[in-house]
RNA sequence: GGCGCCGUGGCCGAGUGGUUAGGCAGGGGCCUGCAAAGCCCCCUACUCCGGUUCGAAUCCGGACGGCGCCUCCA
């Protein structure tokens, strides 16, 4: 079985295959840190950790840069507003994206640049353009300039060609362009030391002034990853400009295919509505879990549709999302513990995990059908779970295997690793509470003092603690957390 | 205007020329002091109108509806 992914370059599904043998290169664009990153950016990144999974998990060793955009317009102008340096804004956005980052779990690429620290790459890349007659100064800033580069526009399905040059540029300010389509390398500063880009300011062949935006990328990959990378993603509304232009500055430069295969994320939904401050609905990770949503649920959900979909983004399907989590948790539990018990060789789990095996490597090789490959996940607990009920007391054969298997999947989805953080911990003074609590009920069960425990169960949940009997011991549930109260010994009649 | 996407059961969401997607919700059962959780079983859809075909939700055409990109939003 092959891996085979969609391309947006060349818009069809192909087979993936790395240039150096079991290794990929992959570059994904990552956030502008201007502001904390929401979910939409977050389906993004989660897509792309997928990706990065799956990779290994067919035995390619990967590495993966994702940039950090510390420098644009919006940067820029935050720090301006404030009146501080550049980093003041950008270092605590940064902080706080990767602890979002941690939060639903997100395996850490092996390069993660930041763009103000690769200055000097970018002014060599604007020079080499240059020596290549594909760039024109212009009042202390440099251009690149579309109409010398043949295949501008391929990515985006633009013929350029055909596109009239006049369109919304008749008002554009920035008359100093050759074409108005054309884009900045370098963007001259504004010799008033009050404006606003003054924070932002380098020296350069050109003068005083900043890198544009698309050059970072191309400078970032190529220096860590090679003239040639094999996958490139990012969300599907960088494909154009962003994408096109660093298909247009790399490829200008070094002559050769600047990324084999280029994948690209579709944009997110909040309630079926597209995601917009004046909505309201640009919601955080933080914000959600202070609802009492569980970073796994969160993870499941922006995992659960199709890379290629847009994914509507519901509270409804949080919740949702949270039972499969707990479903797929609750299964790996019961064979956990089913491994522990003398086994029933007239039923055996090893064909249908084997079975849910090879139909979850099919669904994901097939341009990450994880919809598809979920199905196999929970076919194998559906199957298993009778299996298991059928062979009770005993423990049916092949429960290793099953486990494996499970074990194998959450390599890719990273839900259950996730999902398992959030089953210690907590409020230590609430814990302590409540586990007190438990145990007077305890007492009063052992009583057959119904009305008293029950009203300590209420007393609990007037707290927000869930209180759950299980055989061995008593669950305690509070916002997404759980936690496990063994059940006192009693004392044989 | 240009380029492109989508319309599946109460909700989310795969797929496909003839065979059960799956999850959640709902119904029934097991378990339980009660409850919850968990487990088992059930619940058979494809916007509309034409066409192609032995057979279409799946292919073609049209209509209606929704959406994305077209210079800096993942």
């Amino acid at each position: 079985m092959s891996l085979r992914l969609y391309d947006s370059l060349t818009r069809r599904l192909r087979p993936f295959k790395s240039l150096e043998p079991g290794r990929v290169r992959m570059y994904t664009c990552g956030p502008t840190v201007y502001d904390r990153a929401h979910i939409g950016n977050f389906r993004a990144f989660t897509w792309e950790d997928l990706l990065r999974r799956y990779l290994r998990f067919k035995g390619y060793e990967v590495c993966q840069v994702m940039n950090l955009t510390d420098v644009d317009d919006r940067t820029i102008a935050a720090a301006s507003a404030r009146g501080v340096p550049l980093a003041d804004v950008t270092d605590p956005v940064i902080e706080m994206f990767l602890e979002d980052w941690e939060t639903l779990g997100l395996e850490e690429p092996e390069h993660r640049p930041r763009a103000t620290r690769f200055v000097e790459g970018m002014i060599r890349l604007i020079e080499a353009l240059s020596e290549r007659g594909l760039t024109y100064e212009s009042e202390g800033s440099v251009y690149f300039a579309i109409g010398r580069a043949p295949e501008y526009g391929r990515l985006a399905g633009i013929d350029c060609a055909g596109l009239e040059v006049a369109g919304r540029a008749a008002g554009d300010e920035e008359y100093d362009k050759d074409d108005p389509r054309d884009f900045v390398l370098w963007k001259g500063a504004d010799p008033d030391p009050d404006a606003d880009g003054a924070v932002a300011v380098w020296d350069s062949p050109w003068g005083p002034g900043r890198p544009g935006w698309h050059l970072e990328c191309s400078a970032m990959a190529m220096h860590h990853l090679g003239e040639t990378l094999d996958i490139h993603t990012g969300g599907i509304d960088n494909l154009f400009p962003h994408h096109t232009n660093e298909i247009a500055q790399s490829e200008g430069v070094t002559g050769k295919t600047f990324s084999e295969f280029w994948l690209h994320a579709e944009h997110l939904l909040v309630e079926g509505r597209k995601m917009s401050k004046s909505l309201g609905n640009c919601f955080t990770i933080p914000e959600l879990v202070e609802r009492g949503h569980a970073p796994s649920a969160i993870r499941y959900l922006l995992l659960s549709g199709h890379h290629r979909a847009q994914l509507n983004f519901t509270f409804d399907g949080l919740e949702a999302a949270a039972k499969a989590v707990n479903r797929l948790y609750e299964f790996r539990n019961r064979l956990r513990e089913a491994g522990e018990a003398e086994t029933d060789a007239s039923t055996g789990l090893g064909a249908v995990a084997a079975r849910a095996s090879a139909a979850f490597e099919a669904a994901m090789d097939d341009d990450l059908n994880v919809s598809e490959a979920l199905s196999a996940v929970f076919g194998l607990v559906r199957e298993a779970n009778h299996l298991l009920d059928r062979a009770h007391p005993r423990a049916p054969s092949g429960v290793d295997a099953a486990l494996a298997t499970i074990d194998a999947f959450d390599r890719v989805f990273g839900v259950l690793a996730v999902r398992d953080r959030e089953s210690s911990g907590g409020d230590d003074e609430l814990v302590a509470w409540a586990t007190d609590r438990v145990g007077e009920r305890e007492r009063a069960r052992a009583n057959r003092d119904f009305a008293r425990a029950d009203a300590i169960r209420a007393e609990l949940e007037a707290r927000g603690v869930i209180v759950e009997d299980l055989a061995e011991f008593t669950r305690l549930r509070m916002g997404g957390r759980t936690i496990q109260v063994p059940r006192p010994l009693r004392v044989a009649r």
